[in-house]
DNA sequence: TCTGAAATTGACCATACGGTCAGGATGCCT
DNA sequence: AGGCATCCTGACCGTATGGTCAATTTCAGA
C-alpha cells in the first residue's frame, strides 16, 4: 500500500492529522469491513506509522465509532431540504437530490453505515434509538400531513421513507455491482443524473405526487 | 457461543455435515462480515471441532465462496416468475413478492451478498461480469418488450432492476434498523405484506403499470 | 535561547487466528 | 469377522494483529 504523502515529515496539528486519518479510516472500513480492516493497512494510506494512529485515536473501535459518527451527522443535514418543502414534489424530490449526491460524494462512508447496521449496530445501537428514531417519526409527521392535506396518495409514510433510503443508498453500496453491469465503468454525469430521475420519476408518481404521463 | 445440538457424537454424513457447516457459516458470515467472522465461531455455531470445517472445506474463503454460491443460487431462481408474465403488473408485481419472500426468508444470505459486493466482489466478481451480466441484459429486453407494447411508461430498465432491488433487500439488509425503528420488534406478517403491497403499489404506479388511484 | 508540553516513532508484547497433522474412531462392504 | 475408506479431533505451529512504551524530536511561548 503507497504512502498517501510522500513528503509530511512535518508536525501535523491535533485536527489536520485526525481528519487525515479519518479519511483514511474510512477508506479501509469501507473496504474491508471493521474486522477485516487493520490498523496498520490505515496507517500506510494516511501515510503515518501506526503508533502514531493509536496516539490520536486510543483504539480501532473508537476510530471506527468516529467514522460512522461523521457519516451520521452528513445524513442528518441532507434531511433540511425535507422540512423546509411545500409539499411532496419538492420535499421529497429535493430529498433524493440530496441523498443521491451523498451516495456520489460519500460512498465510503455508506458502506460504513451500511456495514454497521448489518452486523447490528453494535457501535451506533444508541443513534438507531434515539436520534433516528426521533429524526424518522418527524418526518412521518410531515407526510401525514401531506397526505391529509391531499398532496398525495394515502402511502405508509415509515415504508416510503425506507424505499428513498433503499434506492438512494444502492448507489453507493452496489456501486461496484452497478459499475460491473456498466461496463466495469464509472457512471458518468448523464448516467447519475439518469438514475435520480428515474427514481425521482417512479416514487413521485408512485405515491401521486406527480401528474400521470 | 453454544453448541448448537448438544449430542451429536454421531459420525454425520458429508452432505448433512456440509449443509450444516454452511448454515453456521452464513450465519456467522453476515453477522461478522468476512473478516471478523472465525472458523472457531463458526464451529462453535455448526456444534463441531474446528478442524472438522477443514475437513470438509479446507479453508476459509472456500466456505465463504461455497456460501455466496448459494445464495446467487436462490435469487437467480427468484427470476423465473419475471418470464413467465403476461406484463409489467404480474411479471414485476411477482418478482417483487418474490424477492421479499427471500429477504424475509433468507436475511444472512443477502447479507452475506451485500457485504461480498460491497467490499468489491472479490470472490465473485466472474459470476457478477458472466451470469449477472446476462440475467440483467435479458430481463432488460422483457421489459423493453413491455414499454414498446405501451403496457407502461418508458423507464429506464436497468434502473428500474437497481430499484427493485434495492427495496427488496433493504428489508434483509437493513433489518436490524427497520426493527429497531419499529421498536425492537421483528415486522410481523401483517406488516411484511403492508411493506410488500406498499412497494408494489408505489413501483408499479410509477413505471405505469397501474390505473392511477 | 531555553523550556516543557505536544507529537512522533521503532521496537516490542501477548493474544488470537487460519491452518496442519498424526492418530484414533466409525461403520460399510465383502 | 475383518479390512479399509471415511470421518473425527486434540494438540500444535507460524503469522499477523491490536495495542504499549520509552526514547526522541518538534516547536510555541517566555
Amino acid at each position: 500500500m503507497p504512502k498517501a504523502s510522500p513528503s509530511n515529515s512535518k508536525k501535523l496539528r491535533r485536527q489536520e492529522a485526525e481528519a487525515l486519518i479519518l479519511s483514511a479510516a474510512e477508506k479501509v472500513f469501507a473496504e474491508a469491513g471493521f474486522g477485516g480492516a487493520t490498523m496498520q493497512l490505515i496507517a500506510d494510506v494516511a501515510g503515518l506509522p501506526k503508533a502514531n494512529l493509536h496516539y490520536y485515536f486510543p483504539t480501532k473501535e473508537l476510530l471506527y465509532r468516529q467514522v460512522v459518527q461523521n457519516i451520521f451527522e452528513i445524513w442528518l443535514q441532507a434531511a433540511d431540504v425535507f422540512d423546509q418543502a411545500e409539499g411532496p414534489e419538492e420535499g421529497i424530490g429535493a430529498y433524493i437530490d440530496a441523498k443521491m449526491e451523498i451516495s456520489r460524494r460519500h460512498p465510503n462512508g455508506s458502506k460504513v453505515w451500511a456495514s454497521e447496521v448489518m452486523h447490528g449496530a453494535p457501535v451506533i445501537q444508541d443513534y438507531l434509538e434515539t436520534t433516528l428514531t426521533d429524526w424518522t417519526n418527524g418526518r412521518i409527521t410531515v407526510i401525514e400531513r401531506w397526505i391529509s392535506e391531499g398532496r398525495m396518495a394515502p402511502i405508509d409514510p415509515r415504508h416510503l421513507l425506507y424505499m428513498l433510503w433503499a434506492t438512494t443508498q444502492h448507489y453507493a453500496d452496489f456501486g461496484h455491482q452497478i459499475e460491473t453491469l456498466n461496463g466495469s465503468a464509472p457512471l458518468s454525469d448523464a448516467q447519475w443524473e439518469a438514475a435520480k430521475n428515474n427514481i425521482k420519476t417512479i416514487i413521485l408518481r408512485g405515491i401521486g405526487a406527480l401528474p400521470t404521463a
